[in-house]
DNA sequence: ATGAAAGCGCTAACAA
DNA sequence: TTGTTAGCGCTTTCAT
């Protein structure tokens, strides 16, 4: 690998010469500056970015972290966060990192090492780590997760009301003349986006005057296989009646493995069972039957994460949350039944 | 951010210790690593890689490029790639980079600036820019797509046979019956994968002395909606027969777009018109009904791939090709028609 | 307009 | 077992 010494050698400058010709600065002397030009691209010469972080003392990278590569929910919310921060003078710096990774850590690494000045989190689970998120010392924005109460001061939020969002799709079954409503969800914890859902989900069957029957509760992982499996179960070997007539949904993709099971089961969607999703993802507008899914305002929550971090970073207050609307995106998996 | 310096200076040793003590290094006295580690986790420390592999001569990091976020048939692939990649000394690093992005270009600088002695790219075209290549100077695998006759000396590839696979399909849906087989694919270049599965689609047809006609060659994007618009408009609005029988999709994704078109004009899955996707993804399993597909064999791609580049790396020969079989998932998109 | 030189945080001889 | 020191490739004053 050529360095920028021998590049300044090659065009018989000084390295102080290259790096004001890489780095564009002025104060160089057009036919110096085409003659280095000229050297690099013969060589192939590229720049250490690391060197160069190393050296300089402030960057203007704001940091974004998925958590959960593939979620196809977060795609479209990630390219926009990326937009609207190369609209200022930030850079972003996209990072991708497994499910089952240490996100705060990631985090930490990256204000280390890239100098970030504030980091967006996608996925992840605050409430387990306050004190270590604390510690980044920069500005944070979670999306898509609530930071509520947990006391953690750098730190702000922009998400979904999950309470209302459930309340919202069990409401609109039980107008739709549902009584026997299953809910299939992930395993419940205190503080968690699923056990908000579900208290929705109890909030609604409440106000109509339904009876809430926790084993209508089915916990599945957030994949089409096992959502596949746990609703298989659910619905037993028999061609008997199902023992719930609407399902809701935690995600679309649980929602999807719903389905199938449900069409396996030799029963269909919606004439035998309704099903409402969550997310508001694209294929559940190419689904079999369409799928009803409770939308998260993907454009809006990525606008505003935004907004948030850069706010924060430029000395405005941190310790914000932003609660969002989501609405009923209605498809053909919901029969009304009376 | 606290330094390697710092750390040394409040533990009352040298960088040289906390060095030692941050890589395992032996030759540290116990007490002195447990002195080191405290005041590390206690003012929470974090080495800056960038620093660590400015000064290392050599690394062990080969670089995945995934051209393609969110590309959910990359998705298993990369976790296989990686895996295999861990049981050996080598650490692989994996890169995310956006359809749009310059993948050589994010190579050389994985290669400039990480060490990395070599890549496999995911996605890619490495037609375009055989030269740029052959410049990044370690050995490239490519994973899913072909680098035969491209004449880099550098770079190998793992990928299924495209014509082959096509023909595949094709012999699958006229076994079944079918005479007039639409085709839905991307912009046919010249050695371009989409060529040439049209190239096997073509030598099907031939073979079993059916009439090739290009106008049932239905061009789109690689998406639902497009496959959708496309093949909406190809079904037009009138109830009236379809144009043909049977689509051979070149993706699963299209797959999906065009059952969905199927269905909105008021026709159905395989009943009015029989369905192959390309891909073996996991929604053609859940899709309704089950999509029939090309799946291509993901585990071997990786594993092939991941050995390939070790092989290169230690001086084994670049340069080669390996062909991969496809296999036809069989589904419930497809209907026997005589 | 250009160059010399210090030093970013770290590793790896070499010395002690 | 521990410390000293010379850079890795780059930016950035400060001279020239």
């Amino acid at each position: 690998m050529i360095t920028i010494r021998e590049v300044a050698q090659l065009a018989g400058v000084s390295v102080s010469t290259v790096s004001r010709v890489i780095n564009d600065l002025p104060d160089v002397n057009a036919a110096t500056r085409r003659r280095v030009r000229e050297v690099i691209s013969l060589h192939g010469y590229v720049p250490n970015a690391g060197a160069k972080t190393l050296k300089q003392s402030n960057t203007n990278i704001i940091a974004i972290i998925v958590k959960g590569i593939g979620n196809p929910f977060f795609e479209p919310i990630v390219e926009e966060i990326q937009s609207k921060i190369e609209q200022t003078h930030y850079i972003p710096l996209v990072h991708y990192i497994d499910e089952s990774a240490d996100e705060v850590r990631s985090a930490s690494l990256l204000v280390a090492e890239k100098k970030a000045l504030g980091i967006v989190f996608l996925g992840g689970n605050p409430s387990a780590q306050a004190r270590a998120i604390a510690h980044l010392q920069v500005p944070c924005v979670f999306a898509t997760v609530s930071t509520e109460g947990l006391g953690i001061p750098n730190a702000s939020c922009v998400c979904v009301d999950d309470v209302r969002a459930a309340r919202q799709a069990t409401d609109f079954l039980i107008d739709r003349g549902h009584k026997t409503i299953a809910t299939l969800g992930g395993r419940r914890l205190a503080d968690d986006l699923v056990n908000k859902r579900y208290i929705g989900v109890k909030q609604s069957l409440e106000a109509h005057g339904l009876r809430i029957n926790d084993a209508l509760y089915y916990e599945s992982f957030f994949t089409f296989e096992d959502a596949y499996r746990v609703i298989t179960q659910a619905l037993g070997r028999t061609q008997a009646a199902a023992p719930f007539t609407a399902l809701f949904a935690m995600s679309d993709i649980m929602a999807i493995g719903a389905c199938k099971a449900i069409f396996d089961s030799g029963r269909n969607v919606p004439d035998d069972i309704s099903v409402v999703g969550f997310d508001g993802l694209k294929i559940a507008a190419f689904y079999n039957p369409t799928l009803t899914t409770v939308g998260q305002p993907g454009e809006e929550i990525a606008r505003r994460s935004a907004e948030l971090i850069i706010q924060s970073i430029n000395g405005g207050s941190s310790g914000r949350q932003i609660l969002l609307d989501t609405s009923i995106v209605v498809g053909a998996s919901v029969k009304t039944c009376f």
